[in-house]
DNA sequence: AAGCAAGTTGACGTTAACGTAAAGGTGGGG
DNA sequence: CCCCACCTTTACGTTAACGTCAACTTGCTT
């Protein structure tokens, strides 16, 4: 261990269940910007944000590329008035596309709710032909 | 075109917008089961559900694999009390996860809500420190 | 007959997201 | 001093999900 608020490979891959060659892979695609302790990485608080907001879209079913454009907007470059607009538009584009997801989601769970019927269905009527245990 | 509810492969293509290289793709893998007319193809009503649950199914970021366990679920291959039983289960337990999933998105979301609140902040500030247009 | 659009079967190429093995540095404990 | 656990880089392997030719057949149309 080195500070308060860093941790080792080792320690991030251990917490977020991923191996240390996932971690690496990360940093090598730039989603992640450990410093350094000689060759040693260290990762910091934005680190471990970053790699947890990355594991959550991909739970989501995200790629890594839309998870890192997720991340830059948490970071982002410019500072005037324009660059806020245009950031405030891709969240809008980003979370309308997160929305029809969830409604596909919804949609396949509805569908299963029909399997669910059909099931209890047959269910009901083969306890029905077979009223021997009572 | 041939029947009623039957569709060519460029037909389904064109429908649902994907390359006939695709549904070929997915027939081999044993997720749509076409009739033939000779070589042809010919596609039914189930092919074309199969396919829009796929499709769905990529939209939520499920794999394939995933997919076909789904499409499997309506197309229950045993019928006896047990099997019911044990399809219930899957059900309830991909539900689950596709809840889950829900959630993970949700959160998603929530960070993108708190991005915009701080550029609403930032261009709050810019228009407060420059009140030249009134 | 000739050609063209649409379909077919291989077969090899490609990208993303890691896995896995090789070969080596590095600090501490016995 | 030597071993061990942990870290490093380099590099090739793998799986999913198609893309992209190439080389045909088939049916219609001109």
């Amino acid at each position: 261990m080195a500070g308060f608020n860093t941790y080792t490979i080792s320690e991030l891959a251990k917490e977020f269940e991923v191996t240390t060659r996932t971690i690496r892979f990360y940093e090598e695609k730039g989603l992640l910007n450990p410093s350094r302790n000689g060759q040693h990485r260290i990762f910091g608080k934005s680190d471990h944000a970053c790699l947890e907001l990355i594991l959550r879209g991909k739970r989501a079913g995200l790629s890594l590329e839309e998870s890192r454009e997720i991340i830059q907007m948490y970071d982002p470059e410019g500072d005037n008035y324009e660059q806020y607009q245009f950031l405030l538009n891709k969240v809008d584009e980003r979370q309308a596309q997160l929305e029809s997801q969830i409604e596909d989601i919804n949609q396949l769970i509805a569908g299963l709710g029909e399997v669910r019927n059909r099931c209890n269905s047959a269910l009901k009527k083969i306890s029905a032909d077979k009223p021997a245990n009572k």
